[in-house]
DNA sequence: GCCGATTTGTCCGTATGTATC
DNA sequence: CGATACATACGGACAAATCGG
């Protein structure tokens, strides 16, 4: 599939700070040498542009340039900001992820369910505990929770592999986006157990909770993160906007 | 000061939304309808639905509309994604918030200061420790470097009210964007005795640290922000973008 | 201090593509 | 199929900030 313009413009860019061709600190081209580089307008540039800034790359400043301040030490783990699976990160950071699944069941939402998940009492749920290791360690711990009549078919094979490449690729469902709250949360005796830690040395850990809509506006999946605090991190560019 | 106009846009459909305008799940009026309502061009438009997306708010699809997902219980806490003092996000919340100075002492940047905060040796830097209370209860423990040269003449009383206030009003500067990452960490004495914790009841608690510029491209900020497990809330609308 | 050149920020109008209904 | 809606892209205009002469 032809990728658009601004997308294609925006990963070369990226690529190119990446790979130490504008060193930190200095100006890119300006709007209008990018413009005759790759033979679009300036708008096109400017998107491209704009989703560097999002990603703390670069900074912009009018009258002056667009300056890189994109240090290398900013790749590691997870980024917020973006959705990504466990399959996905994994790769991305070049690290083997394995899932394994320890309960897979069907279930019907009570008042309970509703209140920890927002999926009204009656619906009918996927209720699914899995456990992500990276390099053979257990790091984290999910509870799942899918909307059946939005991703039938789930199975105990597909937990294991990636249920997000399924949603995409089998039922070409889009993922739109994902509301997520982190918090910090004491540690239960399955963690423990499953995440092999010891509540006499941490007795907390990171827990990001989310809910995630697909295109036809449903929320489709409701996730309990639950991860180990020494192995925790999570990455963020922030920008200043004019107070409202 | 006047405001851009997509901005103005951008404010007032927020508005509509919190105020309950649209309900949940439903659509906006298209493009074109919000172009004749506000006598704008569609890019004006489009510049506006984009930050409601980036917020969250709504979720644009191609060929339907512009749907409505903000859901009340949203409002809560610190949301990430923006760059906002302690009195800004209070005054949000509409709590009372005030800052405590514990420390308050210049220092030169050695070899560890550097390893911690990415302040070269040698770096004049201000050195503050401040707490933040929020309805009588302390809540944060900030751990802050700046950078003395980019921030000259702060005071306590300055660091007793707002820092970014007097950065940004009286020194004029521009403040950026921020790096930041969230991990989890094991209490120390200090965070104990000031947030009033008991070892006992959580070890551990959120930590997160951020470095921020300004618009000279000047890494004049490193803040360690220790905050209480039980009252630390975190939250983020992700947005999934197509695997690169 | 002023002026002009450069650069980014805002805004407009238009055209075409693609998805939905 | 046509109508509607959002997505991409272009080109042009002017404003605002920066910098050098």
């Amino acid at each position: 599939m032809p990728k658009s313009k601004y997308e294609l413009i925006y990963k070369d860019l990226k690529d190119k700070i990446e790979t130490g061709e504008f060193s930190y600190q200095q100006f890119l081209p300006s709007e209008h040498a990018l413009v005759l580089t790759y033979g679009c307008s300036r708008n096109t540039i400017r998107r491209a542009v704009s989703r560097l800034v999002t990603d703390g790359y670069v900074q912009t400043m009018q009258g002056k340039g667009v300056r890189n301040i994109f240090r290398p030490v900013n790749q590691a783990a997870y980024t917020i900001g973006g959705i990504e699976s466990f399959k996905e990160s994994s790769i991305r950071n070049h690290r083997s992820g394995k899932t394994r699944v320890l309960q897979f069941m069907e279930l019907t939402a009570d008042e309970k369910i509703f209140l920890r998940t927002g999926f009204p009492p009656g619906s009918e749920i996927y209720y699914i505990q899995r456990l992500h290791y990276l390099d053979g360690k257990p790091l984290i711990l999910n509870h799942n929770y899918f909307l059946k009549s939005a991703t039938p078919g789930l199975t105990v094979e597909i937990a294991e592999d990636s249920i997000y490449e399924y949603l995409e690729h089998t039922l070409h469902m889009t993922i739109v986006n994902s509301q997520r709250v982190m918090t910090v949360e004491k540690i239960t005796q399955i963690d423990e157990k499953y995440l092999e830690l010891d509540v006499n040395d941490y007795n907390c850990m990171a827990v990001v909770s989310s809910h995630t809509y697909n295109s036809d506006g449903v929320m489709f999946e409701f996730t309990q993160s639950r991860h180990r605090p020494d192995y925790f991190r999570f990455q963020d560019n922030a920008v200043r906007k004019p107070v409202v």
